[in-house]
DNA sequence: CAAAAATTGTGTGATAACGCACATACAAAT
DNA sequence: ATTTGTATGTGCGTTATCACACAATTTTTG
């Protein structure tokens, strides 16, 4: 079962819908629909057409490319600090990219028709989807340049703050397979990887649970790609107001689903 | 002194421009200032404000992020197919990545407020915008899933093919150690590669000016990257009228400045 | 025309990541 | 409690790319 029942979900969880100012916010709230978002689900297949916009809460989601040889590399994250189907208000209605729940929760959807109605009134909603969309190219961007300068280990450590930071508590769960598709490198390399931050102390895992120990000590290790980002986000974004006081509590363990198969590497 | 007189320029040689309504375009005209864009040329320095959005004609404009340790990564690429400067309508007014023309030529801007205030009119500039934005960000997980999983080789032939895409001519004006910065490889590499595809004779070179021989080859030896790319830019972009028309004729050789400094590699 | 600078070519050894083949360890299921 | 499957650990040879050093050209400059 998925974690949080669903009575405990409030729209505003996600940061873009709390910016919302009251009067859109409750236009829009009956055309919410609250989804389950169990781990692997495909909310959206490369080159199909969107038929939603989602506001993830609780729920992580990847944006990846799988190539023709199946290998796989992950382009960008969103959790409750954005929205999921940027293509569908930017004018394409689809993307070659695919979007995958990487870590199982809760996120609300709208209809593509609600949200580009919205959109296109050019108010509040169209001002933060845009903004949210220039920090998701920031993070694209800072993907390609640490797929191009650096390490498995700095990648990973990427990796794991920028999925620390959309969680509540400080457990990831999430296999070092699944981890190797999302980055788009062998599994053993995560392997060896996680294997030297655990000894360092940063982290300790088990069997597909990760725990942050030592997240300041993980920051000072990551490379700049982090920070770039997060210093844009904060510029960007509306800051979630209870980003800073949340205790930070233990995750609950999700079931598992496969999250794409393993890549046929050239 | 860069090719073509400023008299032979038009701002419908940019795809964008020329795709606007009469009624728009004529209300844009008066604003719209011819500028030249010679080689090397930093349209917009990382993190600072900018001042204009630039609509290419005959020039090519890279978009690239610089490490803190000197190494730089190209993320796209912008010629007569769009504009540079998407930060400035899409909320941002700055971002992490450097604007430096790569292939000389002209191009028109709009300055920022001019802009603004039409994007904000929701009419066709809003469209065309978002639609090549959204363009932009195929190009820009492109390149991200280019660097993780394919060869220096394969790389040089799509920033060829991209370079050829918006070049009039066949010449594209341009050394190895530029195309190096751009890749974020060793020039080493690059003359390694180059060196194949000279001998396979799809392309010819010579210090600093690289001719192409076989477009077709080089397309089926091109990886899957650059014809995702091209793909989504169709469906997605006005076509340029006469693109396919457009007979290659031979580029004029500009003058040359430092690109970016050498990267210091960790 | 000579000197300086820019561009490209080549060789050598180091390294990070790869592919593959298993071994080990823990968890879930019958 | 034993089996089955999932997850992680490890070793070994291979490869692409790296860093560095320098040679060989061609172009530009004084």
């Amino acid at each position: 079962m998925i974690a949080n029942s669903p009575n405990s979900n409030n729209p505003k969880q996600n940061d873009l819908l709390a910016a919302l100012p009251g009067e859109v916010f409750l236009r829009l709230l009956p055309e919410l629909e609250l989804v389950p978002m169990p781990l692997g689900w495909v909310l959206c297949e490369s080159g199909a057409k969107l038929t939603h916009v989602y506001f993830p809460t609780t729920a992580i989601v990847s944006l990846l490319y799988v190539t023709e040889d199946g290998a796989s590399a992950e382009i960008a994250m969103t959790g409750r600090d954005g929205l999921v189907g940027v293509a569908l208000f930017m004018g394409g209605d689809s993307t070659p990219s695919r979007a995958v729940v990487q870590s199982a929760g809760y996120g609300y959807r709208l209809k593509a028709s609600v949200l580009k109605r919205e959109f296109k009134l050019g108010g509040h909603l169209q001002a933060l989807a845009l903004s949210y969309t220039q920090a998701l190219i920031t993070q694209m961007a800072q993907t390609a340049v640490c797929n191009r300068h650096h390490t498995v280990e700095q990648q990973l450590c990427r990796l794991l703050l920028l999925t620390h930071d959309r969680l509540p508590g400080d457990e990831l769960v999430m296999t070092q397979e699944l981890i190797a598709n999302m980055l788009g490198v062998r599994r053993e390399g995560v392997t060896e990887a996680a294997g030297r931050l655990q000894a360092a102390g940063y982290i300790k895992y088990s069997r597909g649970h990760i725990t942050v120990l030592d997240r300041p000590r993980l920051e000072k290790h990551v490379c700049e790609c982090y920070h770039v980002v997060k210093k844009e986000c904060d510029r960007l974004l509306p800051q979630n107001p209870n980003a800073l006081q949340r205790e930070k509590e233990p995750a609950i363990t999700v079931n598992r689903h496969v999250y794409v198969e393993r890549a046929v590497r050239h």
